[in-house]
DNA sequence: ATAATAGTGTCTGTCAGACAATATCGT
DNA sequence: ACGATATTGTCTGACAGACACTATTAT
C-alpha cells in the first residue's frame, strides 16, 4: 500500500480523463414483510413479501417504477453513498444490507453506458415513508425444461413477477436460461415482458434467489421480522421466500437453536395462545473455532 | 423496455457529462491447481493451488505483482471485456468464470476514485502463458476471536496468504472483522501487511472464500481437474481449498454421483492401479423439477 | 363439544463421520 | 510376504420428512 517515488512522480502526471468512463449507479432491492388481515377473527394474519418502488419522475422511463437509486458519489464508500440515498430519497434508515452483483450490460440504460451495483435491503418498518410504494410480491415459476447437449446441458425456465399496489399492478415476465458447456456456465435473463423501468425486474429476481438461497444457512430472515415474533409468523415468512409449505413439527425443530422464548403471550381469541420469540443472535458462536 | 416519446426528446437532450464518472475496471483472480512431483516413485504427486499474477509495467505499483485486469470496455460487456482481456494479456482462453464482489473503496487506487468489478476464473490448463506467472499459495488462518455486544457480537481472524514463486515470495497478512450489530451486518477486511498492488489481496482472499463455499453445493471443482482424474487426485484438491483432511471412503460416497468411471487405470507403479473418472455434468438433472 | 391454532413425540430413511476390511500392484 | 495405494463395507449418531398426538383457548 506504500508507494514508490516512481508512483508519485506518475500521478502528478496521471491525466483523469484518457479513459472513457461509464457512469455507475447504486440500485436497491428493499423488501419487507406486511401482515395481511383477514375476516376471520380466530385465523392468524398472513404474510406478504413487499417490495418498494419509486416512480420516476424524469425520462428515461418517466412515470415507470423502478428501485430507488443513485449515481454513486465519488467522495464516498459505496455503503455511505447508498444509505444516504436511501436515508434522503425515502427517509428509510437502519436497515440490513448486502451487495447482490453488478449489471453492465451495454445496453442497459438509452443514455449512456450504465454500469448498476445491485444492492439487496431488508427491513421490518411498517412506518409510511415518503415517495414511494410498496408492491406486494406474486411469484409465479414454470417448469425448468432440460436438454442435453454434447458438452453439457441446457435448462430454462419462465418466471412471472407480479408486483401490486392498491392502484397499479405491474406484470413481468422472464425466461431465465442456464446453458452449461465445457467450462461455460453461462446464465442469461431475458425479459419477454416488464413493467419496470430499465432491467430493473432481472435485479429483483437476483434479489429473490439471494434471499431465497441465504434463507438455509444464514439467519437473514430476522432482519424482516419484528422484534418479537410467533413461530407460526416466522414459518409463514420462510414460506413466502421458499414458495413451499413447512410442516410445522419439522420447522420448531430446525429452527429451536436461532430463537430464544420471551415471557410474551399473543393474545388471540379462540385458540390457545402462542409465545413470542426473538433472535437468538450468538446461537452459532459456540460451533466456530 | 420500449421508450417514450418524451424519452426519445430527453435522449436528444442529455449531456453525457453532468455527472462526475468513476473508472471501472474488472480485476480476475485466476486459479488452477499444479502438480508437486514428490520423489518417491510410489508416492502420489501432491496438488497446490496457484494464482496467476502479472509484474506491473507502469506506475501506480510498478513492479508489484498485481491480478490481471483492464479498464472496462464502453462498447462491450463486462464478459466479453474480462474474455478479451484475457486472450490478449496472457493468452488464456476457454475458463469458467463467476462475478465475485465489486470492490468501491475511496483510497482502491491512488490515482482516481476507481470502481474494481472482481471476477473469479478457474482453469485447468497447465501450458505456459504469456507475461503472467504462476504463484503457490499459502493460506494460514488463525482462530477466530469472539465478543459479545450489546446488540449483537463481533468476530476478527487473522490470516497470512503467502504467494511463492521459483523466484519470489509474496507475503501478505490481513484482518478480517466482522461485526453484528442490530441490522447492520458489517464485514471489513483490513490489510496489515499486503506486498501486492492495490487492494488486491482483498480480492484473492474473496475468490478462495467463494470457492471453499462453492465446494460444497456445486460442481466447480471440475474447472480446475483435467478431464480424467482419479478419484485421489479429486480429493487432494478438496483438500487444498477446503483446508482440512477428508476420510477416503467418505469421500467416495459423496461425490459418487458427480463422477463417472472410465476404461482407464493410472500405471503408477508398486500399488494397485487408480482408475481414471470425468466429470457427470448431468448428475443432478433429474433431482429437479 | 368444537374449531382453531400451538406445540410435542416418534417412526423412518438418508447421510456423514469413523474405521475396519479387502484388492491389487511391484519388488 | 511386504509396502503402498485403491476401493468397499459397516457401525453409529445426527437429522430431516412425515404424521400422529396432546394442549389451550373462546364460543
Amino acid at each position: 500500500m506504500n508507494l514508490s517515488k516512481d508512483d508519485e512522480k506518475f500521478l502528478e502526471l496521471y491525466s483523469d480523463s484518457i479513459y472513457d468512463k461509464p457512469s455507475v449507479t447504486i440500485d436497491n432491492v428493499i423488501l419487507r414483510f406486511r401482515d395481511i388481515e383477514n375476516n376471520n377473527y380466530r385465523k392468524h394474519p398472513d404474510k406478504k413479501l413487499q417490495i418498494c418502488l419509486i416512480k420516476r419522475a424524469y425520462s428515461p422511463y418517466k412515470d415507470c417504477y423502478a428501485v430507488p437509486g443513485t449515481f454513486i458519489d465519488l467522495k464516498d464508500s459505496l455503503s455511505n453513498t447508498l444509505k444516504k440515498c436511501l436515508e434522503n430519497k425515502i427517509g428509510l434508515k437502519d436497515f440490513y444490507f448486502e451487495q447482490l452483483y453488478t449489471f453492465g450490460d451495454e445496453q442497459r440504460d438509452p443514455r449512456t453506458r450504465v454500469i448498476s451495483i445491485a444492492y439487496l435491503i431488508l427491513t421490518n418498518k411498517q412506518e409510511q415513508l415518503k415517495n414511494c410504494e410498496w408492491f406486494d410480491i406474486d411469484f409465479q415459476a414454470s417448469k425448468n425444461e432440460f436438454v442435453l447437449t454434447n458438452n453439457g446441458y441446457k435448462k430454462s425456465q419462465k418466471i412471472k413477477i407480479t408486483l401490486t399496489n392498491k392502484n397499479t399492478t405491474l406484470t413481468n415476465e422472464i425466461l431465465v436460461k442456464f446453458e452449461k458447456k465445457n467450462f461455460e456456465e453461462i446464465k442469461t435473463i431475458k425479459i419477454i415482458k416488464s413493467e419496470l423501468a430499465f432491467d430493473h425486474i432481472k435485479i429483483l429476481y437476483f434479489a429473490f434467489e439471494r434471499l431465497k438461497n441465504k434463507l438455509e444457512y444464514t439467519d437473514v430472515i430476522f432482519n424482516l421480522m419484528p422484534k418479537y415474533f410467533t413461530l407460526t409468523e416466522l414459518k409463514l415468512c420462510f414460506e413466502q421466500i421458499l414458495h413451499e409449505n413447512l410442516l410445522d413439527a419439522n420447522f420448531r425443530r430446525k429452527i429451536a437453536d436461532k430463537v430464544k422464548p420471551v415471557d410474551l403471550y399473543m393474545n388471540e381469541k379462540g385458540h390457545r395462545p402462542s409465545r413470542f420469540f426473538e433472535h437468538n443472535v450468538s446461537w452459532n458462536l459456540n460451533n466456530i473455532e
